[in-house]
DNA sequence: GGACTATGTTGACGCTGTTCACATAGCGAG
DNA sequence: CTCGCTATGTGAACAGCGTCAACATAGTCC
């Protein structure tokens, strides 16, 4: 029997952990396709199962897009937290936070979108969510402390700007240009 | 009320301009569904036509949901303008302009998704577009003009908070709360 | 070794967008 | 007025989709 070379989680009975082995098929597909023309037999074909088999694994299809959802939402807050750590943190981390999130979705179109596509995570998406929200929470604080104002609406402004140029650009509505980035959404003021 | 704008061709044979029939059909049923749920058999069974017939008017889904996006993006840009002459013009006027593209995402979310889930907007639709971001542009010019700085980045900057404050609410990231509409797009610096 | 559960397969159902061959309505030309 | 042409609408059919039910097999535990 073929083992596919997947994560380490483990020896599974029959195919070798399919659920892994689903989301990452999911995960390089959505490089290529959008995410409303990846089907959930298409997934099962790339992996080489059935696809009934990945029923006994995801409850339905949305659940599954739900898992690559929670799945691109780690990988996001993953490159904004190594961003700030890279800008030294501080005011300039925030700012680079911001950057690196409008650049993750122009380098993962299809994933960001299928992030927020998504009507409602699951627990474990939900964390690294208010983990995101947490540490954003926090640089709006530092900055209204600097310049005064409501950190809240710091800090949704900031989230705000960044995930409006994210998407007018995936939508071709701005110019996906590289130093645009950086000066709207670090703030100059 | 507002019939459709396109086609004015007038009457037609069988049915009676069922080109114009089916965009408002599609339209009322996107005050309902999402727009992926909304079907081309749907939208002709709600007409009383057979699902074909509507290709004798659209080459494919793809460009009927194309032209409901056009008159969404008709209907956005209108309310844009009507809210800025309700505010008098000038900067309060700006403001307002973003806080009823907000306004409007929410009170048409299938709609307002649609617009800008479309990769390419035909004809009509790019005129109105132009038409939005000339009087963008054109606001953020006096923005510029009153407090320094360049005005695209000022106009990107304005488009971008507002499109990201109306997609971060509809997605149930931030609450849909119209206090927070004005003190976000409301730029005060 | 036998029962039990976890996992995967086959076949089917109803739905979708789309195509094809066919029918009909209205209009202009003779 | 009739002939024919084009615009428009219909029905059957196809492939693909998500999903369910019935069945088969792999692995584990007593």
């Amino acid at each position: 029997m073929i083992t596919v070379s997947t994560s380490e989680s483990g020896k599974a009975y029959h195919h070798g952990d399919l659920r892994t082995a689903a989301l990452e098929a999911g995960l390089r597909l959505l490089e290529t396709r959008a995410a409303d023309d990846l089907g959930l037999r298409e997934i099962a074909r790339t992996v080489g199962v059935s696809a009934t088999a990945l029923y006994r694994h995801f409850p339905d299809k949305k659940a599954l897009m739900t898992a690559l959802a929670g799945e691109g939402l780690r990988r996001l807050s993953e490159a904004q937290h190594e961003a700030a750590d890279r800008a030294g943190g501080g005011k300039a981390g925030f700012a680079a936070t911001g950057a690196a999130y409008v650049r993750f979705a122009l380098a993962n179109p299809a994933l960001f979108r299928l992030i927020f596509a998504n009507p409602d995570m699951d627990s474990s998406a939900l964390t690294h969510e208010d983990s995101a929200m947490a540490f954003l929470r926090e640089n709006a604080r530092a900055a209204a402390a600097e310049h005064g104002g409501d950190p809240d609406v710091i800090a949704i402004h900031a989230w705000s700007c960044a995930h409006g140029l994210a998407m007018l650009m995936l939508d071709r509505q701005i110019p996906a240009d590289d130093a645009i980035i950086d000066r709207v959404v670090g703030g100059r003021w």
